[in-house]
DNA sequence: ACAGTTAATTGGAACGTTCCAAATATGTCA
DNA sequence: TGACATATTTGGAACGTTCCAATTAACTGT
């Protein structure tokens, strides 16, 4: 019942034909006779016989598993992100292995290495800080195709997805301004990704082309998390001059700005407008509905995974840089009287 | 640069020596001569060979892959669970393979086949609803230890993890009833899971420990969600004698009992106690912070994981059920006055 | 210099598949 | 019936490792 696993030999044994012909079976090749493919699909099933992948991924070099890795899965943006990648693979035939890094360079690597030596037809990833080109060149360069997402990895040859940032940022804060805010902050994020200078640079750029002055104490940097959050908007309380609405590095401190702004007896959406960045699943449902530039991390998931099965089928690891377009949901917490959807190029 | 995979009989060649050697190097063996290792290790690098963990579990049938499949992903409970496991997965030398099932039983049963025949050493399997004995016992029979968490596989040879569901919703109804609440409400889950119905026997029993009478109608089952809660919340209100407070499925559907609440103008934490059930992240910095029960995913995937790997090195596959204990973490959501903790067995 | 150890190295035979060329069976036509 | 085409089936040689038994090299002490 358990021992030596039964192989294609025992199963051609019992059915009395060669290996071979299993095999056959097995690939669902029209080139055997009815009658013995069902003598060998039961024998098949009576002795419980399970595939060897591995052997088989030996012969023909080509395997059907493929590798992605995020920096953080507590995050549902990326549980999301996953998800999506996840639909297209199975539904062509492959299965996923998902790892996660923790935001560490370190055991990126490692579980890198690690999809390698199992063979993986190609990696999407979404890389920890402060991760190099040279992370992700080996595998490149020895022909695994590399979908990079969410952020970017200058220098590396490999296709990258992102999300327009920049323009999302843009087209929020245009939002603000024209709800008649003259005094918005930017929060949250690390000044030190290119995912946070960019909604940066959107969040300037609005201001600029409305003719408001920058205040650089108004762009506030924290953990992306609600925590940082939190802590951004109780920062904030400090200030003279209070702004009157701000743009979230992400949903997850727009959340938190709006923990802090309670806490101050401040209602998000009436004293003060919030707008987050990615459209998390609880923007929607939570209280008031978060005014969020949405991502749809599965959509950008199934695109990702659609570029590198494209590259797979290719046979050749293109460098190919696609930028998602993104669109501000307006919802309750920026205090905006109706609901409308602004498309983005 | 690309093409064919450089193979140990490649290095084997270029450094002057038998393939066997190079294997011995691979594997650390003292039996070689340090300068022969040294040069190998050289080759190695500069011919960019990458180990092909496929073939050598050919040989050796037995890999250092363990995999995990959860129904939701998304939820991030089980996001977490799954980085519990992964810490303990890693450090132990192992890989971890996750997927998720969307709660779909079929699409499990492909993931979990799929892992099978890729060579799992074993499997942590947190069971989409309606998942039968039947689909682990394969596993089971051919030696590959499995333990089930979250949910429990009734008949299932294999070992389960569960956490003190009883236990833990009567600790959180005692405390609402020291409180002073006497019409309490158990909201959210469906009635026929095993999870549910045990946090349910709990709840009735701590009221009849306390004489209140059960009042059927205050059990309101609904999706485990934050959508789900909104929703129970919204039914509560037509009752003509509502509870005061409300004991939660988990914390999702707290955090959309307390959405409901507060769109009928009931704040959270004042007119009306809110308990969850799970412990996730949001729930310490949300507001109110939620009193709920704590049942750590991330430990309670750590713990899996260590009685998983106990079962590959022992090499055997036993039965063994755990509760891990749980206990009520007091915050706002509930009203009570003073921050305190109290321990479960 | 020789036997006796110990230290390093090494061929092959597995492992479970796939793939190819070749063999065999079956059918068709005149 | 013989010759050909077509439908099935089949041995073996890979694939990249590990493992074992066996070989060779390098030291001992006398």
């Amino acid at each position: 019942m358990s021992k030596a696993r039964t192989s294609i030999v025992d199963i051609a044994r019992a059915a009395g034909v060669s290996k071979s012909t299993v095999s056959l079976v097995l690939q669902g090749s029209p080139l055997v006779n009815e009658k013995t493919r069902e003598k060998v699909s039961a024998l098949i099933n009576d002795l419980g016989y399970v595939y060897n992948r591995g052997a088989a991924n030996l012969r023909q070099s080509k395997s059907k598993i493929i590798g992605i890795v995020v920096n953080d899965l507590t995050n549902s943006f990326f549980a999301e992100l996953a998800v999506g990648v996840d639909m297209v693979v199975q539904s062509a035939g492959y299965v996923q292995f998902l790892a996660h890094s923790g935001e560490s360079v370190d055991r990126q690597r490692q579980v890198i290495a690690s999809m390698r030596e199992n063979g993986i037809a190609g990696l999407i990833l979404s890389p920890a800080r402060g991760t190099e080109a040279s992370d992700v060149k080996p595998l490149a360069d020895s022909g695994i195709p590399v979908v990079v997402v969410v952020r970017n990895l200058p220098g590396a040859k490999v296709s990258t997805l992102l999300s327009d940032n920049y323009g999302g940022a843009k087209s929020a804060v245009r939002h603000l301004i024209n709800l008649g805010h003259r005094r918005i902050a930017f929060m949250g994020g690390f000044a030190d990704t290119a995912v946070s200078s960019d909604r940066v640079r959107g969040y300037r750029d609005a201001l600029m082309e409305a003719g408001i002055a920058l205040n650089q104490n108004f762009v506030i940097h924290s953990a992306p998390s609600r925590a940082g959050g939190a802590t951004a908007a109780e920062r904030m309380m400090f200030f003279d001059e209070r702004p009157t609405a701000a743009l979230c590095f992400n949903d997850a401190v727009a959340f938190g700005v709006c923990d802090g702004l309670r806490s101050n007896d401040i209602e998000p959406g009436k004293g003060f407008a919030v707008i987050g960045f990615d459209d998390v699943i609880e923007a929607k449902t939570a209280v008031p509905a978060l005014t969020t530039v949405s991502v749809d991390p599965q959509g950008m998931g199934q695109r990702a995974a659609q570029l590198l099965m494209k590259q797979i089928n290719a046979g050749q690891v293109d460098q190919e840089t696609l930028v998602t377009s993104v669109r501000l949901v307006v919802r309750q917490s920026c205090g905006a009287p109706v609901r409308q959807t602004e498309e983005l190029a």
